[in-house]
DNA sequence: GGTCTATGAGACAAATCTGTCTTATTCGAT
DNA sequence: ATCGAATAAGACAGATTTGTCTCATAGACC
């Protein structure tokens, strides 16, 4: 047995675990176990403790939103070439992510507070950065463009596990939704 | 003491309890006491079992959304005006509501699930009235548009929370972002 | 085949949560 | 001042959850 595939499957593992809570926050440990499909005693052996099982799955999708975004070339490729990529890439963990936004339980933990804290910051400059070359409006706060890409990102999640649309179909409507509005034009 | 005032502390209780498990849903029933500041055993006189407890709240919450609804003129007001109170009326319950939508417990009782497809096909209706008005954008789903609006309320929610902006800049926020979009445009 | 490792199943005590009860206190009304 | 209703505080048993342990099984590797 290869590391590799250690390393693949206790990913897939993690990934089983962070669909679980986001699922159901509050779910006990047979509840993960269950939905993870691995025995309860498995899942004390790997993770430790609930909490230790929670706190690495917190780290794992802060590395995931660290990935995405580099991949997405959001601090230096063109706008809105970014602007799709950064829609793709994230949407499939956007309601996970969301669960770390959502939930307390870390909040003692200066980590993920200043995780958290530096995926939002890197959000803002690229909102930022957008403005400066003036592709974005300069009427409203990085801050608010960044928090308003994060829920349409969840929204589309949404509106995909409600079965209203494709997946394939995401990034067209969140960029049509956040870059262009819903409102009609005359010019089209 | 009166009827009215009865109710009304009850009312507001029912709202201080809805605000506990919003900020953490999956709170005991001493932690929901603590934060509502009553004891536990005056939550279990008032509400019954927990699980009473999460119907009422959530029945609560549907209630209001009607309420703000039937508020804002959302079937028969000008549209604009009425999306304008719509993000008004429903951005203080939208972190409350968001829990609706996010949580399983109550996966298995068809009146929670009816009165949230109702207020759903309601928001729906809005936006299909809207594009039928041609004041909104035919090219995507009145669906999509529906919960397009609910992240972004929930995103300027947050942003009032972590102190990125006043309450009173909720509309205009959501207006320019979710009706303009955030593209810069030459013509102002 | 034999061995080693990881896992699932189940049992177990400790900790936590829930629902109920009793008692004392507070507050308003009379 | 006294009464009565509502509450807080605390105790309690039962249920649930958690973390750990043991044992049996399955699969990889020699």
């Amino acid at each position: 047995m290869e590391v590799s595939e250690i390393d693949e499957e206790r990913e897939d593992l993690v990934q089983r675990v962070a669909n679980a809570l986001s699922a159901n926050h509050g779910a006990s440990t047979g509840e993960i176990a269950a939905a993870a499909d691995v025995s309860r005693a498995t899942l004390h052996r790997v993770f430790g403790s609930r909490e230790d099982l929670v706190a690495t799955v917190y780290g794992w999708l802060l590395e995931q939103c660290d990935r995405i975004f580099d991949g997405s070339g959001i601090d230096q490729a063109p706008v809105l070439e970014a602007f799709d990529r950064l829609v793709e890439g994230s949407y499939p963990i956007a309601q996970s992510y969301w669960m770390l936004i959502a939930k307390p339980e870390l909040d003692n933990v200066p980590e993920f507070q200043q995780g958290m804290a530096d995926q939002d910051s890197r959000l803002e400059k690229f909102f930022a950065r957008g403005q400066a070359e003036g592709v974005f409006r300069p009427d409203m706060s990085p801050r608010w463009l960044a928090y308003s890409l994060g829920g349409q990102i969840m929204s589309a999640w949404y509106l995909v596990e409600d079965g209203y649309a494709g997946a394939l179909e995401v990034p067209r409507l969140v960029r049509a939704a956040v870059i262009e509005g819903v409102l009609a034009r005359p010019g089209g």
